[in-house]
DNA sequence: CGGAACGGAGAACGATCGTTCTCCGGCGCT
DNA sequence: AGCGCCGGAGAACGATCGTTCTCCGTTCCG
């Protein structure tokens, strides 16, 4: 990890990898600078020079989150043949991201809740996030040939937003599959049925088109701590 | 407010009452205990014996916060007529907990966020009040008669956990109303269907049957800031 | 009326945190 | 070799916070 590029870049990435464990872990307001430090193992000057103050790291650590959940996101969905398939697999993804050990709910959510109260760059962040995942959502819907997508898509929406909450409290993926259960109901009542076979709602991900080539692939989907399945890089 | 008692209680009662503004509206770490002190108009020693530490202030406000949301919810939903128009009011009853000014999303989720990572009894704390909720929701569930009550309330309760982070962040009621939609979907797929019209959607509360007799009324639902409406107590 | 217990106001203390500064060893250049 | 610069390690500083302590006016009881 973090190989290439200039040093200044590649302390860059260490500092933003280390920050970003940390404060998903734990909260912002409960990682002190110094731990970033040690964790990324360069000197307080340096992570200084990089990040003249805490909210900056802050934000990068969200500009860099948003980036990767996203991508994989997509990189998982758009490996999938039909509209309907693709939405689907949102939910998929969503388990097995929730079934990381580590998994602690949307580090977006938790930041707002955290400084969203008093940082408006925070606020905005996680408002930016979740409108862009919303977005992504829009198209999908729209692809099934929905008669009207867009409110189809707004209850999408929220029920992958609940499960991701519902699963950080409970510690539990089991949500995902109710999520993706009502998924299905609602895409059915908006006569969006599938062919046969639902395609692989127990487990994890079916062998099915994958590289279909549409995947934007925007960030790397920073390879820190790789999992052994299509990572879902725990946004 | 906060009259009768003893004067411990009525000193305890504005510090709660205190607490609860202040931590839901910066969150908890953000809100130093003076500033408890200033609002509540206790003095530091007083606050002390009251609540010798911190954290036993954060879990008496989730205690409270509890009884009095949940007291609020149920008021609101067991005064409609039918088992599916209770089922439908929680997301009225959203809406307009959403509409508040100073709603900003869940109080347990937001203090999960921040704390969950390194306290045990708020991570608990939240779990335990979305377990009571989704509990509420699997009662009036299967109260309507549905073929499978259980995974109809799992996604019910999602669809609600959804509705309250979108609205966090976006700043908008309307994911209560796009909740209440997706609800009616699910339930009407589930062989639930309504009589005729489907209650009021539109605007807040029909004037149908309040004071049905079945709420539980745990909690004082405290008064603070009393709302001109069923008072949302926001949780 | 005297004194003792009590409560309020806020200073004080120790810890932590974000941020800056100092010191020092190593490296390149002449 | 001698000199100067850069980066690392970590001490230091000021602010804030949770918590405790001190001081002082009031009040209640004999």
């Amino acid at each position: 990890m973090t190989v290439g590029g200039t040093a200044e870049e590649q302390a860059r990435a260490r500092v933003v990898d280390a920050a970003e464990e940390l404060f998903y872990a734990r909260g912002v307001r409960a990682v002190g600078m110094d731990a970033v430090r040690s964790a990324a193992g360069v000197s307080l000057k340096r992570l200084y020079q990089l990040f003249p103050a805490k909210d900056h790291l802050v934000e990068e650590f969200l500009r860099r989150r948003d980036h990767a959940w996203r991508a994989a996101l997509v990189r998982h969905a758009d490996a999938r043949p039909t509209p309907r398939a693709r939405l689907l697999a949102v939910f998929d993804w969503l388990y097995e991201w929730f079934a990381e050990p580590d998994f602690r709910g949307c580090a977006f959510l938790n930041c707002f809740a955290e400084l969203g109260g008093t940082s408006p760059a925070v606020a905005e962040a996680a408002r930016a996030h979740k409108a862009a995942v919303r977005t992504y959502l829009g198209e999908l819907t729209a692809a099934t040939g929905a008669s009207e997508p867009e409110p189809l898509a707004d209850q999408l929406a929220l029920l992958a937003e609940g499960a991701i909450a519902t699963a950080a409290v409970t510690g539990s993926p089991e949500p995902a599959r109710a999520a993706r259960a009502a998924a299905q109901a609602l895409l059915a009542a908006a006569g969006v049925e599938g062919g046969g076979a639902d395609g692989p709602a127990a487990h994890p991900a079916g062998p099915e088109g994958y590289e279909a080539g549409a995947a934007p692939r925007q960030a790397p989907a920073n390879p820190r701590t790789a999992t052994a399945h299509t990572d879902p890089a725990s946004g």
